[in-house]
DNA sequence: CGTATTAGCGGAGCGTGCTCCGCTTACATG
DNA sequence: CATGTAAGCGGAGCACGCTCCGCTAATACG
């Protein structure tokens, strides 16, 4: 839990200890409770005023992407692997399918997770993230000329982002990546290489 | 305002006219400060105590749905008259258009939106009509074979929350739009129909 | 009209998020 | 080691959402 450092001037001792110890507590606080989890509470267990909470995690959301930071980390390493392994339809669809159960896991923080994926901060670069291994993804499908160039992949992953918000259970998530996916779909093969041999009526 | 008619025995006359001065207040304090209006507030501009406002809504959303009931109202019967007007794929894509912006105009009262769309409450009628909506226009298009009949309304109509959800602006929600609309067309013509004349490689 | 019943009322009260600002103390410097 | 200073601390305080329950008065009925 030491692995953070925030860029400028390195913290002061006491301050670098207790930004850690927010880590740790907040990291079983949500675990324990959900996204609901009282950062007062959080803040007195880590032993801190709820000012210092707030001076170090200006916002709800900050302070659960620092949380899971590296779990997003993983989330996009996975896309390269992916790649690698399946075929780009597949690689693109069981990497969406990661993604809905990550967000799935996080139960109940369905409001902060938007924030996550919406924030204009800077600071938050999970969404930067998660959108290069996106792209990588779809990049891999283009060339092959399965997946349609044209979707900018960051609306792909809005799209993918307002699924797991909004969809309640799994399944439903599921399917409704996969109308996602097929949307990304290239329209194979080019219609103009094309004709109509046995048309029923148009 | 007062088209309003719970079910079962009517209301008595002070709790009705109570009923109806607050959603005349909610109605302006919705649109003066968005979601974030203090129900207090509504409460105490209404002349009731907070206690009544929730007995009556018991939700911030059973609240908002009332005060914007007869919008969605007005957004399902559009579903109608753009079938009349415009081909399948164009009307299904209007309409989708004018739900963005409808949800748009309610900029800052996505939380609640989210729990007017996906609440277990069968109270809230609104999810029922705007799938509705949703299904008869796609029925249209799935009859001149331009839609895929496979996809759900629902799920369909969750998508198009989650986008409306977590789009900051039109052009953005609206290109998420079309990704879902492809992701719904028929792959025309029927495969087993064509036949490749030139072929420049797959 | 008088009365009983019960629908309806309203605010005290609790826990929340978040801000603000006077106090404390770790660290650089001599 | 002594000291100045600014980085850091922490909680009082405000407005909020929501619940609970004792009080009030509208209505049904004789």
């Amino acid at each position: 839990m030491s692995d953070e450092a925030p860029e400028g001037r390195p913290l002061r001792a006491d301050a670098q200890s207790n930004h850690d110890r927010l880590l740790t507590v907040a990291a079983q606080a949500f675990a324990r409770d959900g996204a609901a989890a009282s950062l007062r509470a959080i803040a007195q267990e880590a032993g801190v005023g709820i000012g210092t909470l707030y001076r170090r995690f200006p916002s709800r959301e900050s302070l659960v992407e620092a949380v899971y930071r590296n779990e997003v980390a993983g989330l996009c390493r996975a896309a390269d692997e992916l790649i690698g392994e399946a075929a780009p339809l597949d690689a693109l669809s069981a990497w969406m399918e990661r993604f809905v159960d990550f967000m799935h896991a996080k139960h109940g923080m369905k409001d902060t997770l938007r924030g996550v994926l919406t924030s204009e901060d800077d600071r938050l670069r999970t969404r930067a993230l998660l959108c290069d291994a996106l792209a990588t993804l779809m990049d891999a499908g283009i060339r092959e000329g399965l997946v349609s160039s044209g979707p900018d992949p960051y609306d792909v992953l809005m799209t993918l982002g307002g699924i797991t918000l909004i969809a309640e259970d799994r399944a439903r998530a599921l399917r409704m990546t996969d109308l996602l996916l097929n949307g990304l779909r290239a329209r194979t093969p080019p219609l103009d290489s094309l004709v109509v041999v046995d048309g029923r009526d148009g």
